[in-house]
DNA sequence: TGAATACTTGAACAATCGCTCAACTATCAT
DNA sequence: ATGATAGTTGAGCGATTGTTCAAGTATTCA
């Protein structure tokens, strides 16, 4: 629970971090694979949103290693990378449903 | 810790949130009134930014709820809404510490 | 091999963001 | 009232962002 506080580099990366959750595009993928893994196509249905628009993002939240992928044939199962997303979406709806 | 999942408007201000936290300037203001309350003009000496800059930054953040102000003669003093922000850091801090 | 499915990638473009600058309000001291 | 300190605000500007579109790769099936 305590942790010392981030010196400029890290701050950075947690900025980096934060900014990853804070497009609604980006936010949403990660709450879609909050119950499993996914692939490109079925997250694209889901919220609704081109499949290229998806990738794009999908790439980014790979780069920032908030989510993994995985292929299986012609299909690609995304996943988040740890459950640290599970913790910062129900701290984040605490504040805000308050 | 278990929490039901957003619906549309809750996950757009959830995004909001995170939005907010994903400025390096704004994180480290955040970062700076987690020992305390502080007036604008040691936050702006304190994360080496113009005054102006850092009054707009918290007029971003009092708006999204994050922080809020109380008047002092000429100061004005902020500090944070509430512990979320401490919360959200640390975890943060934990998923990029890996 | 050829067609279809699944996904990625780069360029381009509108929209948003964070900063600076200048002008403003508010409070206090003389 | 005057000047100094503390902070806010709006316009404007360059930089970044998220999307679309078109063209690409990768895998499977016939």
């Amino acid at each position: 629970m305590t942790s010392k506080l981030p010196n400029a580099t890290e701050t950075v990366c947690l900025a980096e971090l934060f900014h990853q959750m804070a497009d609604p595009t980006r936010l949403t993928l990660l709450l879609c694979l909050l119950d499993g893994e996914k692939c490109v196509c079925d997250l694209s249905a889901e919220v609704d949103v081109s499949l290229s628009a998806v990738s794009h993002q999908l790439r980014s939240l790979r780069i920032a290693a908030l989510v993994s992928g995985r292929r299986d044939g012609r299909h690609i199962f995304y996943s988040l990378a740890d459950d640290h997303v599970r913790i910062l979406v129900s701290t984040g709806l605490e504040h805000i449903r308050e």
